[in-house]
DNA sequence: ATGAAAGCGCTAACAG
DNA sequence: CTGTTAGCGCTTTCAT
């Protein structure tokens, strides 16, 4: 800054003037203090910045290297704080590097709030953590009166699934839930709930399954063993992938015998030859809500909204169901393989 | 720092004696000095000390967010700096954040090297860029004087891939190309190259694929018009699923009636349902290479090795991969669903 | 509209 | 072993 200073003939404290964009310098020397600073290739210090102005309009951000949907909400968030003035500054959880060493670099960054992308810390650490700075969760649900919350209605997403199946005429609609995985409990019940309203509490069928494809073969092998639904709504999409290699090993065509649904619109459920009718999430509006309400907290603004935002998840119809047909099998026609 | 030099009866240059661990504290001074500093809750301004410092002991990441392998990456690059006193400032490049962007943010924090994972940036922008600061390429080769690049030997994984079906007895070999997708030229020459080694040039059938699984499926249908191979490298994973499908669909076996082998060891090829018989890049290795150069380059340490270092990458063998039987189809038997 | 001067939290050279 | 001092690149009063 000194070094443009000296070559247009001014001060200082108007090259910040003008750098900063703000009003006190005339139209001639802004330009001519633009053109020197772009001829010596300036850049401001960011870290200058910060610490001079006592505020780091920082956001820091966890994320899970392993888990496709959060490079999606990095994206988003990349959006939402665009328009902003407000940077991000990542910090990634590993295999080796666990979410309090990811936190802990944030903090050293003077990240002004945090936001954790499915955290997975323990209540307590999160809980002094939101005694330092605000925190905000997303996509995981924390009851913790000190931490913001941002997530996706589960139990909305399986309602949205029961209502795709039986408008398609369905009702021997089955569930392979996600057993102990967190989400499992509230998209069981959102399953539960939907059925009931429907009418079809008779047709209830809840086969305990699990997070991963392994999980979903397993739990279909079980299910084509006693009831024979006509349509299967799985806890994921990982799941419904090994669902429906079970089924097809099995001999019975999807759609056309069963119908399946996953949930998360991961990048798998669009490849062309699973192309899968999933429930997604909408990384957009989780991201805006996060990053808005992260900035009220850092500003001391009385946030609008409650503690807990839920975002509406929706409906990806693709080629994995459709309405039953009259000759569905009773029961699995037996293996053609092997 | 002024408040636990107080609180402590110090003065503040003993503070940062202290807390940076150099000698010259007494141990029983130091004990008391890293009490208060602990009960005061205080944490080090990693700003405040880059500027004074004069050195960020920062190294700069562009990753992109919808590359997996990406994801690996960081994993390793965290492990690679973890005893080495640098820290990683991660910069996403989304769809609608374009590499350029991703670097300038990078730059404003002052890096003191850059690390592009899989660059896709200008030639031009790349060379202006590398006479900043350091920049080091990895998992993509960029001919450019002023660029480190660390990277694996693409040839020598499909050398290995032709090296293993041989090794099952296959003859009638294919490859399936990535058509102009990076990388695609070296893996293509890898395969001619290991096939004639190997005594079967004449056997030697390319057909034009690409990156997506898309891409893999339509190669696969020409190749079953007209050859008839008992193995099928792929130019990646993605390519490799669509030939599974397609294989399956035209009701041949795999690994019995035709092998299949693909490129990258995604998550993908991990899912056991797939479970396909890859070359695994060794993200381990890559990241220490990238983290040592980045490094060397940045202290101005005259580094060792030539400007491109290239890694080996490994087959990992699954379930696509087997000898061919006595009854491999010359050609396929015809489709059975549909 | 422009400039002088103080100071953000820290490091490092130097003096005691 | 401990304290004093200057200053990193920038913002921000306060004068002019």
């Amino acid at each position: 800054m000194v070094d443009i200073a000296d070559r247009a003939g001014v001060s200082q404290s108007l090259v910040s003037i003008v750098m900063r964009g703000v009003p006190g310098a005339g139209a001639e020397t802004r330009e001519r203090i633009l053109a020197v600073a772009h001829e010596l290739g300036y850049r401001p210090d960011i870290r200058a910045q910060m610490l001079r102005r006592n505020s780091s309009r920082l956001l820091g951000v966890t994320f899970h290297t392993q888990h496709d949907f959060h490079g999606d909400l990095i994206a988003a968030l990349y959006r939402a704080v665009a328009p902003l003035d407000y940077q991000l500054a990542l910090s990634a959880v590993t295999p080796d590097r666990d979410e309090g060493a990811a936190v802990d670099d944030l903090l050293s960054d003077r990240c002004e709030a945090l936001i954790l992308l499915g955290p997975g810390a323990q209540r307590a650490a999160l809980h002094r953590l939101a005694g330092t700075l605000p925190v905000i969760a997303v996509a995981r649900s924390v009851r913790l009166p000190a931490v913001d919350v941002v997530r996706s209605a589960e139990a909305h997403g399986v309602h949205r699934a029961v209502d795709h199946l039986v408008d398609l005429g369905h009702r021997r609609i089955a569930h392979i839930d996600g057993g102990r995985a967190p989400g499992a409990p509230e998209r069981r019940r959102g399953y539960r709930d939907a059925m009931t309203r429907h009418g079809l509490a008779d047709e209830i069928v809840v086969v305990t399954g699990g997070p991963t494809e392994d999980d979903g073969a397993a739990a279909a092998r079980t299910l084509l063993q006693s009831a024979a639904p006509t349509g299967v709504i799985v806890f994921n999409d990982a799941g419904a992938t090994g669902v429906l290699e079970v089924l097809r090993r099995e001999g019975l065509r999807v759609p056309d015998d069963v119908s399946v649904v996953g949930y998360d619109d991961s990048r798998m459920a669009r490849m062309s030859f699973i192309d899968l009718t999933t429930i997604a999430q909408d990384a957009d509006r989780l991201a805006e809500l996060a990053v808005a309400r992260a900035i009220e907290r850092a500003t001391g603004a009385e946030p609008s909204g409650s503690r807990e935002q839920i975002v509406v998840p929706a409906l990806v119809v693709r080629s994995t169901t459709a309405p039953p047909t009259r000759t569905s099998p009773a029961a699995p026609r037996g293996r053609r393989h092997r």
